[in-house]
DNA sequence: CGGCTGTACTG
DNA sequence: CAGTACA
DNA sequence: GCCG
């Protein structure tokens, strides 16, 4: 294996990951020189915080929690920050300690501050998380105020900025903290100005409702007829725990902790915009408002800036090869790295900043540091000048053509789309790919998706009175472009959805707005339950020749919410979603959210979903912070 | 080293 | 069933 | 290619 990570040292500290691991600390890590103090409470488990104090010593600085007793003035004579769940923890607690005043050199920031520099894999700035004026303080408040914090100047890159002071003991294990001989100065809440109350937004914890018990009492119920009452309950609740592994203790947890960082990461430095708020339609009424209006306009606001475009662009281009090449696997790897990488709220100066930061592993940062260094990178050079190569992604680009189709085109002598056009052997949905491969391509932006939705809407109004359409995909999402319109459709009664797809679709053709069919539904068997029904099709952009792609879902009412999250995704959401779903014991489908109970290595899945009326059901039912539409863009 | 999301149409 | 598609 |  190369051992490329800078010279003089450690080449495993940096590929370490975050370090659970306290036997590994990278001492000039993000948390050289600080030293924190966690406040209990706010939700916040003891188990948590000692996972954060591991980590932050692993990353090069000292912590303690301050749990309970009456507790050591000095650790907090000493800290550089002091993180709490809310202001209000943090005040009630330095008031019981009797600190007011001590804390002079510390700033008070909320516990997402901690996650984001977790899962940045840099000291990001404080500003946003300061936690309110607390008045313990007040005596030293003169001390001006620079307007920096300890090691975050600007936050643009971290560690450096700071004073090396002491060598710094960073005591990995938990004495007294030593001081940070200063130099720093001390800044607290500098900036005060900012209009307090978004500042510290509170810190959400998923509380693993007790649903997973209630679960494990049903699901056991079932096999074993017994009620499943704590402790007693038979060999099925011990192996259902066991599956899951809550008798370590710390699986779940981890679980937890992985899935708060990735929600973390992708809700960093996002403002969020207002108004953007309620219109999911989830809140109030269980379905989307008839009128539009729901949607028209809807969430705006496209992903923030890329601030290291320079760099994502190559792994993109290399994602879309391992794509056209049928390589699943990495090309998932790249576009997990890059939905990571495009969404840092730093302009990645060197490599090792990337170390610990989840889906981007050693390969993908010798990468990057090829690209910072060189600006190229040969690898994808020397694929992209590949002739054979560049076919297979021509090919792979036609809707309907795959990794294996472009192949074997490619095998027997095709070398360009119009080589294609005349072999017979293309399936008709390929066909179409090619009729259509232009406007396939296309985007449209979301006037276009509205003026189609209200389209729709308005024929669908007509044949089934209160139905419900709402545009999912990428226009909920928030995104600007849009690459097709994707219409859910239900009806709030639970039955007049049956059979309406093939009665839309018919009128949709009839008035020209359907122009071709690239996929069809199963016609109906009426009476049951008929759940679902896909169409995907092309239709006509009003007002124009232009044809766009356009999918139709009818779902019974039944399933609307865990349908709307599927349908609103995005992919990598939706995958993530699911196998953290999996992990704590839920399988989550369009269909529904169903209990698992693993026993041995049998997995059993409850037949019947947990209630969801709404998509913050889905989130709550797995603990999870909910997420607006746009904050799915991962 | 093995798993990485879950589902549905097409041919 | 393999391949492709949808999120 | 990344992760446990």
């Amino acid at each position: 294996m190369k051992r490329s990570p800078g010279p003089g040292r450690p080449a495993r500290a940096s590929c370490k990951r975050t370090a659970s691991d306290p036997l590994v600390v990278q001492k000039d890590g993000i948390f050289r020189d600080v030293h924190m103090v966690l406040i209990p409470g706010g939700g916040i488990l003891e188990k948590q915080l000692q996972i954060w104090c591991r980590k932050v010593t692993a990353l090069g600085g000292s912590c303690r929690t301050l749990s309970s007793g009456p507790t050591t003035a000095d650790v907090i004579d000493v800290a550089t920050h002091i993180a709490a769940a809310t202001t209000a923890r943090l005040e009630q607690r330095m008031e019981k300690v009797e600190l007011v005043g001590r804390a002079a050199r510390a700033v008070a920031v909320s516990f997402k501050w901690l996650e984001e520099c977790l899962a940045s894999a840099a000291q990001v700035p404080v500003d946003n998380f300061l936690l309110r004026e607390v008045g313990w303080y007040e005596h030293d408040k003169e001390g001006p105020t620079g307007s920096e914090q300890p090691g975050t100047a600007g936050g643009a890159c971290p560690a450096p900025l700071m004073e090396h002071v002491t060598a710094k003991a960073a005591s990995p294990g938990y004495e007294p903290l030593p001081l940070p001989t200063s130099g720093l100065s001390l800044p607290l809440n500098n900036s005060l100005s900012l209009d307090d109350s978004t500042n510290c937004p509170a810190l959400s914890h998923p509380s693993p409702s007790n649903d997973r018990v209630q679960r494990e009492g049903t699901a056991c119920g079932v096999r074993a007829g017994s009620d499943g009452s704590d402790d007693e309950a038979g060999p099925c609740v011990r192996d259902a725990l066991q599956a899951r592994g809550a008798r370590g203790g710390s699986r779940e947890e981890r679980l937890q902790e992985w899935m708060r960082t990735e929600v973390a990461l992708r809700r960093q430095g996002r403002p969020r915009e207002e108004g953007a708020e309620t219109q999911d339609g989830c809140e109030a009424s269980q379905y989307p408002e008839v009128d539009d209006e729901s949607t028209l306009e809807g969430a705006e606001g496209d992903i923030p800036l890329d601030l290291n475009e320079h760099i994502t662009r190559h792994l993109r281009e290399l994602k879309d090869i391992y794509e056209a090449l049928g390589d699943e696997w990495r090309a998932l790897t790249y576009r997990r790295a890059v939905g990571v990488l495009e969404r840092l709220s730093f302009r990645i100066a060197s490599a090792e900043q990337l170390a610990g930061v989840m889906g981007v592993g050693q390969q993908v940062r010798d990468k990057v540091k090829e690209i910072l260094g060189t600006g190229r990178l040969a690898k994808l050079d020397s694929l992209q000048s590949d002739a054979k190569l560049r076919v297979l992604r021509l090919f792979s680009s036609v809707f309907g053509v795959g990794a294996k189709t472009a192949l074997e085109l490619y095998s027997r002598g095709h070398r360009s789309l119009a080589d294609l056009r005349g072999d017979p052997s293309l399936s008709r949905q390929a066909q179409l790919g090619l009729r259509y491969y232009e406007e396939i391509g296309a985007k449209m932006s979301r006037d276009d998706v509205a003026r189609i939705h209200a389209l729709v809407q308005a024929q669908a109004e007509s044949i089934c009175p209160g139905v419900s359409c709402e545009v999912t995909g990428s226009y909920r999402r928030g995104r600007i472009m849009c690459g097709d319109v994707d219409f859910l459709v239900t009806h709030p009664d639970g039955k007049s959805h049956r059979g309406l797809l093939a009665r839309l679709h018919q009128r949709l053709t009839a008035i020209g707005f359907l122009m071709a069919d690239l996929r069809s539904f199963d016609d109906d068997d009426q009476g049951g339950g008929a759940l679902c029904q896909t169409y995907l099709g092309m239709c006509r952009l009003p007002g124009t020749d232009d044809h766009r792609r356009i999918d139709i879902k009818v779902y019974s009412a039944a399933v609307y919410a865990c349908a709307l999250v599927h349908f609103t995704g995005n992919e990598v959401f939706n995958r993530k979603v699911r196998f953290f779903a999996l992990q704590t014991g839920f399988k989550l489908s369009e269909y529904g959210l169903f209990p698992v109970t693993k026993i041995g290595k049998r997995k059993f899945v409850d037949k019947t979903s947990l209630p969801c009326a709404t998509e913050r059901d889905v989130f709550a039912h797995l603990g999870l912070e909910y997420l607006e539409p746009h904050e799915r863009n991962w």
